[in-house]
DNA sequence: GGTAGACCTGGACGC
DNA sequence: GCGTCCAGGTCTACC
């Protein structure tokens, strides 16, 4: 049987270059970006079988208005069609033109690139797990964490890319064991709960990203989560979708320094950026996360150009200090 | 409600 | 090359 290719059709005004490297995730694997090719590779995790994970390998790429996916495998239709959801979380497809329009009338200095969409993971899980790997850490261990998590538990797809380990096998996996592989440190613990969390039905991404759910219900809930605090649940309401709230932790406070010229204490440096961001209403996480990628993209230049192994290890707040 | 200190890793720094 | 210090967000204990 020959390899599966599908083909997504995005909104008109989808770039994928620009907005797969919108967000610093596009960095962390299994996703790879190719800046040559200007492609993505990465391993998702569909389920030929219910509860049987079955990784396949593929490559998306944009040919004018389509998108294509190439698989190393053959896909059931039942796969193709999982697979298609997931590519369509990733690249956040579901903010149409119209969206992108009504954020660009809010905050007109993006309208010229376009930047609307915020590139995420293909599940909830990922991302959950990816911003507790963010949190308490320095860039580059944010990287190892995520490779190792990949490297040690992840599935292997028949051309041999490592996937994102699943729910359940990270909540079968010992704490100890999580800690010495993998180097998350007391992360331990915390990963293994929001596993087991995953499992039971506890975190229910349906309700989490249902529009009759309040942004403050769904803040509320996310803090109650083992190792999530105000600044991960804001960063999770975020990639739900939801760009109500800001998610400040101290490249915010180093951002309001070095580019919108605050002085004070870290405290007052906080208020006044909530403050700053507060015109931006529904949009301001997208505001104050363009403000601060324009800032990167000064430094290293355009997002799409940069490579995983070397342009994408030196985000730290030290380096990015001059 | 606010705050101090512990948690773990890896990079920076001094010797 | 080795030891020490520090950054980073969350959690707990305490006031």
């Amino acid at each position: 049987m020959s390899n599966t290719r599908i083909t997504i059709r995005p909104p008109a005004d989808f770039d994928l270059a620009r907005d797969v490297c919108s967000y610093g995730y596009f960095l962390l694997a299994p996703n790879h970006w190719d800046p040559d090719t200007r492609s993505l590779f990465r391993v998702l995790t569909l389920d030929a079988e219910p509860g049987t994970p079955a990784p396949a390998s593929c490559r998306v790429t944009q040919n004018g208005s389509g998108l294509s996916a190439r698989f190393d495998r053959s896909l059931t239709r039942a796969e193709q069609s999982q697979a298609r959801e997931q590519i369509r979380r990733m690249l956040s497809l579901d903010t149409t033109e119209a969206e992108a329009r009504d954020f660009h009338k809010v905050d007109q200095r993006w309208k010229k690139s376009g930047r609307a969409r915020l590139f995420r993971s293909p599940t909830l899980f990922e991302d959950i797990v990816k911003t507790v790997t963010s949190c308490n850490v320095a860039w580059p261990s944010t990287i190892t964490m995520n490779a190792r998590l990949c490297e040690v538990l992840g599935g292997r797809s028949p051309s041999g890319g490592h996937a994102f380990p699943t729910p359940a096998k990270l909540a079968r996996t010992r704490p100890a064991s999580l800690r010495a592989r993998c180097r998350v440190g007391y992360r331990d613990q915390r990963l293994v709960e929001l596993a087991k969390l995953f499992r039971s039905g506890h975190i229910d991404e349906a309700w989490l990203s249902d529009p009759g759910t309040s942004d403050d219900d769904a803040f509320k809930f996310l803090l109650t989560l083992p190792g999530i605090g105000p600044y991960a649940a804001g960063n999770i309401m975020q990639l739900l979708g939801r760009f109500s709230r800001l998610a400040l932790d101290t490249e915010s406070v180093r951002h309001g320094k070095a580019v919108l010229g605050y002085t004070g204490t870290d405290r007052q440096i906080l208020k006044h950026l909530e403050a700053h961001y507060e015109p931006f209403g529904d949009h301001k996480f997208r505001s104050y996360w363009f403000e601060l990628w324009d800032f990167y993209e000064q430094k290293k230049g355009p997002a799409h150009t940069w490579d995983r192994e070397t342009t994408g290890k030196t985000f730290t707040a030290a380096l990015l200090k001059d």
